[in-house]
DNA sequence: AATAAATAAGTAATCACTCACTTAAATTAA
DNA sequence: TTAATTTAAGTGAGTGATTACTTATTTATT
């Protein structure tokens, strides 16, 4: 196979973990399938990870700095509480749809391993989301848009459901899902909880 | 080990399963752990189940006896809709913090192998809750009593993100689930979105 | 020449599962 | 009731396949 620089084979190495776990499951992850999914040899991965572990957390690291990232600069962004609500429910749908192979890898590690790093990191990821959307609730109820007897921490969770619910529906049905209506119909119901 | 009929043994690997699958991961369950942790040799596990997926099958199917079919009594009795919602929500609540173990299997085992024979188990899990669910939702409606404008498909979706979250809760931050108010919580919330 | 990348051929460990055999319990026959 | 026979449950040492990872060596780039 023809050199690459160390950067290139890793960000190659991870898009098609990405790619054997969404086609294949997680228990065809193994590294020889892996060098054979990319064309190379199986020790040239251990070149560029030291661990198989490490892949894995190196995509986790890429979720939480541009996922968590996004939504970070959508809550916190100087705006209206709804319009901010409706991109950050819109960002979520869209980077879940684009990156399937992530999700069934949050989940799957979480469970199978029970490694405490790992946990860990999905546990700052989930905690973050539930956060940066309890923020967003919090600032529409404080500039009396919302109803302010609302259990913002409730609330949050009801929310957390939605992305997770799109996440079951990507790893059990094979078939495409509709993003085209899909956010505004939530942010209908969304709206109808927050109304005063 | 002292002899016992292959009915009972069977109960005892099911139960072994759960509780490697909830305390030490799926990567840990592995036939010899299984052995170990219930005190038989390996070779008697495959006495009582020809292979080791076959195991997963009957839980899932015990899941789908017990779990599935005490939310089809409470759906379909002819009661106050927001009774059986709530009955409902807290059937839900119970037995999934009563078998911690079920989910992680059912999350894991959907993205960890890709087998379709697993998939289709586990759509019809998730699809039977959403259909009895929206049955609920669809008597309260025809009853005059909730918001015949709502959405039914979109609400038993935020509905169901309701369960799948306290399983990431659960599988993540392993300290106790407060169920306590957890149910109350979530019925104030829906009910806010049925009202007419 | 020096360095970084790629490789083929290993490694020990672990996997689900099998096998030949033992033994306890249930069934039948005397 | 007792003795003979059948059946079901349990065992421990194996099976080949696969796992993540290593190492010695080769190849390409600067």
């Amino acid at each position: 196979m023809t050199r690459q620089k160390t950067e290139i084979r890793q960000e190659q190495i991870k898009q098609a973990v990405l790619d054997i776990i969404f086609t294949e499951g997680l228990k065809n992850l193994s590294t020889r399938n892996l060098a054979k999914h990319i064309g190379m040899s199986e020790g040239s991965i251990f070149r560029h990870f030291e661990t198989k572990q490490d892949i894995i957390l190196s995509i986790i690291q890429d979720v939480q700095d541009e996922f968590i990232g996004a939504l970070r600069t959508i809550a916190n962004a100087n705006r209206d509480p709804e319009v901010r609500l409706n991109e950050f429910l819109c960002e979520t749908v869209h980077y879940l749809i684009a990156n399937k192979g992530i999700t069934m890898l949050l989940f799957s590690e979480a469970s199978h391993n029970n490694d405490e790093t790992l946990k860990k990191n999905l546990q700052v990821i989930f905690s973050s989301q539930k956060m940066l959307i309890s923020k967003i609730f919090i600032d529409g109820i404080a500039a009396g848009k919302w109803d302010e007897s609302i259990n913002v921490s409730n609330l949050a969770m009801i929310y957390m459901g939605i992305p997770i619910s799109i996440n079951i529906d990507l790893v059990l049905s094979s078939n495409e899902f509709s993003s085209e209506n899909f956010c505004s119909n939530m942010m209908q119901l969304l709206l109808k909880i927050l109304k005063r």
